[in-house]
Parts: C-alpha cells; sequence; structure tokens
DNA sequence: CTGGGGATGGGGCCC
DNA sequence: GGGGCCCCATCCCCA
C-alpha cells in the first residue's frame, strides 16, 4: 500500500514535470512564433514603406520629365496636385507648378517644421525649414535615410513658439552643412500690388496682408470667421513672402480657436510629421548652378476650416525668377549659405507677362498637410483634413480641365485679368479668383451657426442654412410641391414639363438631365 | 426623383 | 466709366 502511494506520488511528480516542460515548450513555440510573425510584420512595414518612397519618387520623376519636356530650359515649377504629378495637366503658358529635381523627392530629416499658432493679429507666421543641399552639403551628406532615421523622423515634434529653436533634427551629421530658412507671414492688409518692371521681366508684388487690425475684423467675412472659427480666406489677404529670419510656423490647430492669441494653448498643438508623406506645395529646388530656386522653401497646406488645423502660411522675401515665358519660381536670391534674413520684403515676379503684361495673379497659398498627424489635439478632424485634401486634389482636376477648355490660359481678356495661381484660370476681379482659390486651398471661411459646416461661399451657406430653416421658397405650381432651392424647382419643372434637352448622338434617345444621358452612353455606347 | 454641396458667371450696386 | 464686391441664378455632381 505504501508502495502504492510512493508510486503514485511518483506519477504524479513525473506528470507535473511532463507537463510543466509541455507547457515551455508551447510558450517557446509561441514566442518563436510571436517573433517571426513581428518580424514579418515589421518587414511589411519597411516594404510598403520603400514603395511608398519609390511610388513618389517615380511620380515626381515623371512630373519633371513632363515638364521639362515642354520647357527644358527653365522650369521650376511645383507640381501640387496630383494630376499634375500624373502629367494630366496641360502646361501651358501661365500654369504654375514646381517641380523638385531628381535626387531630391523626399523630405530631408533635418527639416523641422515648427508649428505654432500666432497671435490674433498673425503678425509674424514664421516657419523655419532647414534643408539639406546635397550639392551644398558636398560629399558625404546622405542622400538616402535608413529606417532608424525614419523613425526619428517620426519622432519629430512640432512644437511651439521659441521651442521650435530646440526642434533641430540632431540626427544629421553636425558638420553637415545647413541653411535654415524660413518662411513668415508679415502682418499687413489686403490686396496686392504688382508693379511690372518690364525692362528686367520682372514683377515686383508687394503684398498688404488682411490678417491684422482693424480691417480684418472689419470685413464681414472675417467677423464671421473669427466667431465661428473658420480660418481667414485665402487669397489677396494671404501672400507669399519669403522671409529668412528665424522663427516658427504659425499653424493653428483649431480653427476654433484661431485669432485667439497666442497664449492659447489650443492653438498649439504637437504632432508627429513625416517629411516623405507630406506633399509639400513647394519643394526643394537645388540647382545652385542656376540659383533659380530657393532650396529652403516650403510648402504648406491649408484645409480650411474643416479640419482646423491648417493656416496659411505667408512667405516674405522671395524673388520669383521667370526665364522666358517661364512661369515663376521662387529664387532664395542668393541666400543660400547662410539662410538668414537679408533681403526686402518684396515678391520679385518674372512671370510671363510678355502675352499678357496686365495680368495680375493673385499670390499661391504655401500651405502644409499633416499627413500624418499623431496629434492629440487633434481629435477627430483628421479624417476630416483627408477628405478634404483629396477635395482639394480633384477640384484641381476640375479646374485644370476648365482652364484648359477655355479659360485664361487659352486666351486672356481684358475681362479675365486675374489669374488663379493654381491653375492659371482668368477671372474678371480679384474677389473672383479669391474665391476660386478657395477650391485649391480649401478654406472655407463661412460656418454655419447651426451644424458647425463651413462653406467657401456666402451663397452656399445662405443656401445650406435653409436646410435648418426649413425654408422652402419655391413652389411648383404644378403639384404645389415646395424646394428650398430654385435651381430644384427647374429641375422639378421637368417631371412635368417632359422636357428632354439632352439627346443622345448615337441613338437619339432624350433624357431630362445630363448626367442621365452620359450614364445611358455609358451603359449602351461605351465602346464608341 | 429629391436634396444636398461645390463651383462659376452675370448683373446690380457702390466707390 | 471702370473696378471691385455682393448677391443670385445656374449648372454639375453625388447620395
Amino acid at each position: 500500500m505504501a508502495n502504492c502511494m510512493v508510486f503514485q506520488t511518483q506519477i504524479a511528480s513525473i506528470m507535473e514535470v511532463l507537463a510543466n516542460a509541455a507547457v515551455a515548450e508551447i510558450c517557446k513555440l509561441v514566442d518563436d512564433d510571436y517573433a517571426v510573425f513581428r518580424l514579418e510584420i515589421t518587414q511589411s512595414q519597411k516594404e510598403n514603406r520603400s514603395l511608398r518612397r519609390k511610388l513618389q519618387l517615380l511620380e515626381l520623376k515623371v512630373a519633371r520629365e513632363r515638364v521639362l519636356a515642354i520647357r527644358p530650359s527653365s522650369v521650376k515649377i511645383l507640381d501640387k496636385y496630383r494630376g499634375m504629378a500624373r502629367g494630366e495637366g496641360h502646361l501651358t503658358g501661365g500654369h504654375r507648378s514646381f517641380v523638385k529635381p531628381a535626387g531630391h523627392n523626399t523630405w530631408r530629416d533635418d527639416q523641422p517644421i515648427t508649428v505654432d499658432e500666432g497671435s490674433g493679429t498673425s503678425t509674424q507666421h514664421v516657419i523655419v525649414i532647414e534643408s539639406t543641399d546635397a550639392e551644398a552639403a558636398g560629399p558625404g551628406v546622405k542622400q538616402e535615410r535608413s529606417e532608424g532615421e525614419d523613425d526619428l523622423r517620426h519622432s519629430r515634434v512640432i512644437q511651439t513658439g521659441e521651442a521650435a529653436v530646440a526642434m533641430e533634427d540632431t540626427t544629421t551629421a553636425p558638420a553637415q552643412p545647413r541653411t535654415r530658412h524660413s518662411i513668415t507671414e508679415v502682418s499687413g492688409t489686403l490686396n496686392a500690388v504688382l508693379k511690372s518692371q518690364t525692362d528686367t521681366k520682372t514683377l515686383t508684388v508687394t503684398h498688404r496682408l488682411l490678417h491684422t487690425g482693424s480691417d480684418h475684423r472689419s470685413d464681414p467675412e472675417r467677423l464671421a470667421l473669427g466667431r465661428l472659427g473658420c480660418p481667414p480666406a485665402p487669397g489677396s489677404e494671404y501672400l507669399p513672402v519669403f522671409h529668412q529670419s528665424q522663427g516658427t510656423v504659425n499653424y493653428c490647430g483649431d480653427g476654433d480657436m484661431l485669432d485667439t492669441g497666442v497664449d492659447d494653448p489650443s492653438c498649439s498643438y504637437s504632432t508627429e510629421m513625416d517629411p516623405v508623406n507630406i506633399p509639400l506645395g513647394l519643394e526643394t529646388q537645388t540647382d545652385l548652378s542656376r540659383g533659380d530656386w530657393n532650396q529652403n522653401s516650403s510648402g504648406l497646406y491649408s484645409e480650411g476650416c474643416l479640419d482646423k488645423k491648417g493656416e496659411v502660411i505667408v512667405l516674405d522675401e522671395v524673388t520669383v525668377k521667370v526665364e522666358g515665358d517661364a512661369s515663376p519660381t521662387w529664387n532664395a536670391d542668393g541666400h543660400l549659405g547662410d539662410g538668414q534674413s537679408q533681403g526686402s520684403d518684396f515678391l520679385d515676379y518674372r512671370g510671363s507677362l510678355e502675352t499678357n503684361p496686365n495680368v495680375t495673379t493673385l499670390s499661391p497659398l504655401y500651405t502644409l498637410r499633416d499627413r500624418d498627424p499623431v496629434s492629440t489635439s487633434m481629435g477627430t478632424s483628421d479624417s476630416h483634413s483627408h477628405v478634404l485634401f483629396d477635395q482639394v486634389l480633384n477640384s484641381n482636376n476640375s479646374a485644370r480641365a476648365q482652364a484648359q477648355g477655355g479659360g485664361a490660359t487659352s486666351g486672356n481678356s481684358k475681362e479675365k485679368q486675374f489669374l488663379c495661381m493654381f491653375c492659371n484660370k482668368g477671372f474678371s476681379c480679384p474677389k473672383k479668383v479669391e474665391i476660386h482659390q478657395r477650391v485649391h486651398t480649401g478654406v472655407k471661411p463661412f460656418s454655419c451657426t447651426q451644424c458647425h459646416m463651413c462653406f467657401a461661399q456666402a451663397g452656399n451657406l445662405k443656401k445650406h442654412q435653409r436646410v435648418h430653416t426649413g425654408e422652402k421658397p419655391y413652389s411648383c405650381t404644378q403639384c404645389e410641391k415646395r424646394f428650398s432651392r430654385q435651381d430644384h424647382l427647374k429641375m422639378h419643372l421637368k417631371v412635368h414639363t417632359g422636357e428632354r434637352p439632352f439627346g443622345c448622338s448615337h441613338c437619339g434617345k432624350r433624357f431630362s438631365e445630363r448626367r442621365y444621358l452620359r450614364i445611358h452612353q455609358q451603359k449602351n455606347h461605351s465602346t464608341l
């Protein structure tokens, strides 16, 4: 009996040992598999990053080649939009875009972008962009990042105020030459004054910026904007002026807090930036021998109030050179090494003035899009930013098509002497250019008090507000049906009249709306 | 078919 | 009279 007990005890002991061994083995297997899994994930992520980078490289190369094929001598154009990057754009005489040279298709690690919400008067909005130019840096400068650098890049934090000075990326070699550049928004008042210096083919632009003082507050749009939290409209009040003094980007993370002053903490936020993934509007041009382009340029993308985090950056001290009929290009004006502000507060254009010397072109908006935000203060608005960015891209396609199909490019009339800097479309007055450019910038200064939707045009806001009020002032005389909009009533009336103005050119079938005709042709005559 | 937003162009008004 | 701005009509597209 005692032996039996001992035997059972031994059995139990052995079982325990075996169980422990089995557990250990299982744990080991799980750990190994987990490690393998992690490794695979990491490798996949690296591959994704690499492929993404290659894709960007290819797109930029394609755009550059196309541009160079059209104007091989002097184009230094920013290709800001997707369509153009694909080469879909039609680079007519004045079409503005910028293309980086090969080998500079990614943002350098040492390009800290500081973000800060400025004061209510926005007197000094400065972006500091440290660019490392390969040619300037000389041999030994790394052209490509390692993955580790990527991580460091991701760790860059956009900070506020004076902290921007400490933001300099320390990952690059200390001896590496770098140039600090900054973009400053300078207080001013509305309107731009363009002076054509025909002898030198240089157009000097002096901007008076609106985003300050009583002018700003007195503008009904600005009033609404300030109250409702939408960023100011672009256009004449936001004009590009490069300023090479050290500073920070004033960049509102929360549109509701715009113009609330520097002390408002909600206007500043920290976010990680992925320079590779930031399709900045202006990109580094490093053709130092030519000096056409400031290698310190930067692009900022404003996404209006919808995302409530973009703010137009106004640049100070920019010289834009134009060679022949080339589009304007930004020039550092020789400040390649020191990068400190030495220049004047002018924007020099050498635009396509030969064919249309009276053209007044409103300024482009160089805005920053934070495509990789990890900001804690951004909240859910980030999804809006992506949506809006796509809207902007799509809208640019539309605008480009319009420009191609009869815009100012194809024939500038006197009535349309004001050109959009993004698509070159002409308008009869600067205000219309400003409104139109909101298509590209995404700025929506008109905010609904009921639902906080924002609109680029006051009329569209008015239209929208009938959604809340339920007002339907347009009634059908045939069926007493009521509509909030006249165009909808007009469309409705076709139901009664049987009007079918859109006929298929292939089969003769008629439709009440163009879109029905289009659908019909796609379905039945798609091979035509 | 309806209802919504986006965008453009024209007309009127004001300076 | 011309330029600039505002309002409105209208068209387009989408859900």
